[in-house]
DNA sequence: TATGAATGAGTCTTCATTCAT
DNA sequence: AATGAATGAAGACTCATTCAT
């Protein structure tokens, strides 16, 4: 009958609260989240079941806070990022460097992001999350750029298929293993479209 | 334990076997996998719960089989696409035609599509299906192209890369809604960029 | 996701959902609701666990159906009393056996009717029903009276008042034993009054 | 284990012991035993969840030690009354203010009332409090009659039944509500019939 | 004394799968 | 080939009680 999800406010509390979140947040990504269950959270966190329930409204709302907690650093990684300066003849350079950043990134919780894509697509807060962070992005992306004395004409759509082209790019080279498709020619290819949509700074 | 499917021979069981499919993958595609359960797929059939198994090895077994049967249909109905003849002036027509039958297939049945992609992100088999699908997408529309006298200079990358964009800017229509991002200049440049990529093969 | 409780068809399914019933109710009345929880219920009638929630919504289902099959015959026994034909010196004598037949009859399922009036006390259905009995009870009663050419002047008022002396006459009798009561006197002043409330009718 | 229950001796922690009780008895009587658990209690009465059990053995414990502190108030308001003087020709008034009183007190804690004849039909040492509150009412009252001069023949058992009558008259009037029951034909019943009961002490 | 974090057994309920007919 | 009843393991969640501080 009492709902109230406790706030914990001793310092060991606070710790074992995230090493719930941490313990549940890896599982799901891992194992997903139907294959992975409350007592198997709480094992892994080395608590009790019970003391799952007392920071945690349900086993969704580990995911959501895990997903808040971890979720940027592991899919958005370059959220973060400011004051990039760069020339614009090196905008080749960079556009590789944030390919390689995007490919090594994902490899590193391959797993995760799939398990992840996954609930995007069938869960509405992840979703919700999910599309939230990528607007993120883009703004990010395009303030680089305005910064960098892009001129700020449809600048919004063409980073967002900036970022399309680069996404598809990584995935590809990540996951799909065609064989017969050569990655060197893909990446100078989508390089050049990039280029070309924004012909019009580069001059 | 006994494993032998029965493979229906007599007309009236064929029937009742694809009427457990279609039942199956419908519910699937509309609730998600495991928001619906075989009770429900046998009621929704007209069959009982027991000869379910008889057909299926288990309740995955059903989605598998109704993806191979419906899934084409519904995630790549162009595939069956074939003798596309074009002017090449009127490339860009055709692009337009394809982005609208994407979406507008999409609308349909949108569910549909987030609960199976959902599973792309997290099963193998599904994944298998379709990226070996988008595979065999990507080889009919080269082979219109190929057709249509361009030429094949790394025709398979572009035609990945064509597809890719295509895909993102339907997703974003369909889906996003991001207020500030014009759709109508966003298609522009899609298309422009695809004639890039094409420049060779469109003087 | 399907909710349907199942209505048993085959007559060995009817059975056991009795079984279910039977026992259920049973336990209810003898260790109370909260002390009795489904795998008693279910091990008692000899099925597994699963069963029971195939032929009830839950647990509190079980309660109610019980009710509705048992409840009668435990706690109105008389209420299918009908054709009472006496004569009016015998009331008395009427009187008598009715206040002996309430108290075999409580003493049989002694526990039954506490655990029963226990909800009737705290829960809204268990209510519902024991008072539209009661009231049931109350018209056959006055009926009866009726039959016998008691005058229909304030019957049902009296009726009421006449079983609530009854009633707590046998349950002074049956649960309280308080040493200084002499039940044979508080018997006959009870049956004198209720004597002289349909003192009209018995001249 | 440690079962000496505290007897706190400090004023602060009496005034808490009794926080405990009130607020206990308080949301038992208002949500029922078992849906009240020991953590809402603890909040209410705004102490740690653990200091619980050092005044109390356990739950069960905040129960019988809040009947006790408040149970009288509530259900036996009249327990203290004496000194009651009435001329016998205001017999009839006196009876209609007891009915008066009842009620008004019922309806003030309708929902405690409740609860606790519910706990009085399941729970043997709340049944004992109430029937041994019970009979003391009864002895109160007979001595009210003897102290106004009535006859002290079968009195016991006389004040008995009339406290049932007025009990399920004021019970019908405060929750029943069938319709076809006139209440005040009802009352006025029931007053001639306790009247009968006292005739020879009334003349 | 007091806190509130922690425990873990216990409860209801679901559902893929099997079985008797 | 078919039915639908039956199984029982597994899962999410609760809560009286205890423990560490």
């Amino acid at each position: 009958m009492i709902d109230n999800i406790r706030k914990p406010k001793q310092q060991r509390a606070i710790e074992k609260k995230e090493k719930i979140i941490e313990a549940g947040f890896n599982l799901i990504c891992k194992n997903g989240y139907y294959n992975t269950n409350t007592a198997e959270i709480a094992k892994e966190a080395g608590v009790s079941t019970g003391i799952v329930y007392q920071y945690f409204k349900d086993k969704y709302d580990i995911l959501i806070e895990g997903l808040e907690k971890y979720g940027d650093d592991i899919f958005f990684p370059m959220l973060k990022t400011k004051d990039v300066k760069f020339e614009k003849s090196d905008f080749d350079k960079l556009l590789r460097q944030m390919i390689k950043h995007y490919i090594s990134n994902h490899k590193v919780s391959n797993v995760a992001h799939e398990e992840i894509m996954s609930m995007v697509h069938s869960d509405k807060r992840v979703a919700r999350y999910y599309y939230k962070r990528e607007l993120e992005m883009t703004n990010t992306l395009k303030n680089i750029l305005v910064d960098n004395n892009f001129k700020d004409e449809d600048l919004y759509e063409k980073v967002h298929i900036m970022m399309g082209l680069i996404d598809n790019l990584c995935h590809e080279i990540i996951y799909h293993k065609h064989n017969d498709m050569n990655y060197d020619i893909m990446t100078n290819l989508v390089i050049e479209n990039i280029k070309v949509l924004f012909k019009n700074d580069l001059v």
